[in-house]
DNA sequence: AAATATAATTGACTATATCAACTATATGTA
DNA sequence: TACATATAGTTGATATAGTCAATTATATTT
């Protein structure tokens, strides 16, 4: 077994990571897309939250956000209200099965950020945050 | 601004690593899917390849595997040989064309790497790979 | 008032991913 | 040997993700 790069080190973390939170969410009986999952998170955080707001935090195509946002209110977890500022523009808000729906994934996010920092020190954990945001950084400054 | 979760800054830098290989990639001209990366990343380090070895690798559906090789094909980056030992399987090998395909890929994943690690420690570079080794060791455990 | 910009929607399309059924060949076992 | 089971790969159907261009309704600028 020879050392991976760091690439590699990367794509397998973000590969178990992505593939236990999808593991763990289906566990807790929820069918839910990860795109559903974030955008009930932005939704969340976010209040009053409009379409545009989705798109710009995710940053994908508007389409796509109207889309994503006709299922979640199919599935009764958000509901549109009239933007007072604005009549192009709607407000969209967690409904009750929404809010629920949020504590239940934060719940999981939880536990499986806590699996996955098991046995690894405080000083370690730091640097890895610490150049993970300097890495996006770097990454990000690419593009101007 | 207030910091932001382990999370957060996983996901982030994630998406802009992403963002960034696939913009230095279309940069080459060459119009190549992030899974056709792979795949001819994957065939190139293992000599024999079989489909099957793709699918373990990627942890992906044969049947994906499959369309990928047929569309690999269909650009002449790899073709097809008799497996002697199974009459099941075939062989897939990167054809001339396919072998630089996998050096231009090479250096431009090189590239975005050293962007990315750009005015970073060697030691908090060294902690982030062992915590995300652990942490990918974590999460695949979890599933036993 | 006219020109331009923006928010959201819709239609058409492509890529990515998964499941189940199927064919052909291998392997294990009675 | 013959039968049962497993494996490699393919195909069809379907779901999810993502993009582009055109359109409608409202805002903003000039």
């Amino acid at each position: 077994m020879c050392p991976l790069s760091m690439q590699d080190n990367i794509m397998a973390l973000f590969y178990q990571f992505k593939g236990r939170m999808l593991q763990a969410l289906s566990e807790t009986g929820s069918s839910i897309a990860p795109m559903h999952v974030k955008s009930l998170h932005i939704i969340n955080r976010k209040s009053p939250c409009t379409a545009q707001d989705i798109a710009l935090t995710m940053g994908r195509d508007k389409a796509q956000v109207t889309r994503l946002v006709n299922d979640l209110i199919a599935r009764s977890l958000v509901f549109k209200e009239p933007n007072p500022n604005d009549k192009r523009s709607q407000f969209i808000t967690l409904t009750e099965t929404g809010q629920q729906q949020v504590l239940v994934m934060a719940k999981v996010q939880k536990e499986v950020m806590e699996f996955m920092q098991k046995d690894i020190s405080e000083e370690d954990l730091a640097a890895f945050n610490r150049v993970a945001v300097a890495m996006t950084e770097n990454l990000s400054a690419a593009g101007e």
